[in-house]
DNA sequence: CACAAACTTGAGGCAACCCTCAGATTCGTA
DNA sequence: TACGAATCTGAGGGTTGCCTCAAGTTTGTG
């Protein structure tokens, strides 16, 4: 399952060890910044290094993503246990969802990689995988309280993943609480009390 | 009002004139099916013109967004005035979302318009500010009558916008109806009865 | 120290897209 | 029909980003 990390690899030389670090530190920050699709080139000035050694460490632009970001969503795993310890599984629930959207809030990387996490680096959608099953311990939880309305799926939280970052990206730089607004509509349609029946099978194939 | 077209304008030659309108039917397809930043050869291209040519009739991007996506827009006035002819503020508030996002998921142009309309030409903009007006009337009309909760404002609308246009996106491949249970479950949340308190912070929505 | 292997470098070839402009073409009128 | 003005064309120059590879540099071991 978890393997060692990179363990059992060749050791690298000491120069090449520093450069690795460098730009794994660099891309850190440069994909928080600008995403997904930065240009490795900054990646690469920002460690203070060729672009070439950046492709001698990482051959493709997923195999980077894959070294960094797996190490960023592991911040999800605090977020997820707390959820699950709190004793009250609404609160539980509504408080993951907080803090997920606030890790997305402060790193664009980790905003634009759950939306994308299907077609991401093995590492990466493992990396989400993994931390799934939580999340469906937590929605579960919710709802055989009685909390959380009985026709949420673990599916309409990647959906509502998707409009957060949405609408994170758009608010940011003018209004940033404006995503904990629409949280807090949202959360309140998702109370078992507000349910209403949704909509119908699609059968509309055609039109 | 909108009489002539391009009123006030030279007549064009003929053969300008034909391409011209070459120029608008395929930039309209174009960007329907690609996207605002669409390159711009492509609608030169399926015009059957040159790429010359089209920078002669629109010299910037904007020009051409501008002479095609009011047209686009005019649609939702027919919805929006279908929405306050409803007897019912709720349905016709429900309605007029409903009829917004098929808009948005029919046409990946308009679907990005409606999410940057702030930052767009001035004719864009102005299409939005327009319809706008009506917008606010459909929500004061549900909320006046108490069925919908009386902390939405109509830049949560914008917001609701930001979120759907990704949710749009990301679904339109693979499951086209997600957007409507997504939009059930926050319908829910928007009734009169299933508010809770807003989180503090930014008291009110006033942008 | 010497030297091979490991590593780095950055110019340079690709590709996509933007936008321009001098010369060729077409239109419409006299 | 002739001819000037309006219009079209598409090669070409500019930009940004991707990726490669021959030549130079560093490391660490014998």
């Amino acid at each position: 399952m978890m393997g060692g990390m990179a363990a059992g690899s060749k050791p690298l030389r000491s120069d090449a060890a520093r450069n690795r670090d460098k730009l794994l530190v660099a891309a850190t920050q440069v994909l928080a910044e600008r995403g997904l699709d930065a240009p490795l080139e900054h990646i690469a000035r920002r460690a203070g290094v060729s672009i070439g050694t950046l492709y001698n460490h990482f051959p493709t632009r997923e195999a980077l993503l894959g070294a960094v970001l797996p190490q960023r969503m592991a911040a999800l795993d605090e977020i997820t246990a707390a959820a699950l310890a709190h004793p009250d599984p609404w609160a539980g629930f509504a408080g993951f969802l907080e803090g997920l959207f606030t890790l997305q809030a402060e790193d664009h990387s980790l905003n634009e990689a759950l939306t994308q996490s299907f077609s991401l680096a093995t590492d990466v959608s493992q990396a989400c995988h993994r931390g799934f099953r939580d999340v469906e311990r937590i929605i579960e939880r919710a709802r055989t309280a009685g909390r959380l309305r009985a026709d949420f799926a673990p599916t309409d939280l990647v959906t509502l993943i998707w409009a957060m970052s949405q609408v994170i990206r758009e608010s940011m730089e003018t209004a940033p609480d404006t995503w904990r607004r629409f949280l807090a509509f949202f959360l309140d349609g998702l109370r078992a009390e507000a349910a209403h029946p949704l909509p119908q099978g699609h059968r509309s194939a055609d039109r």
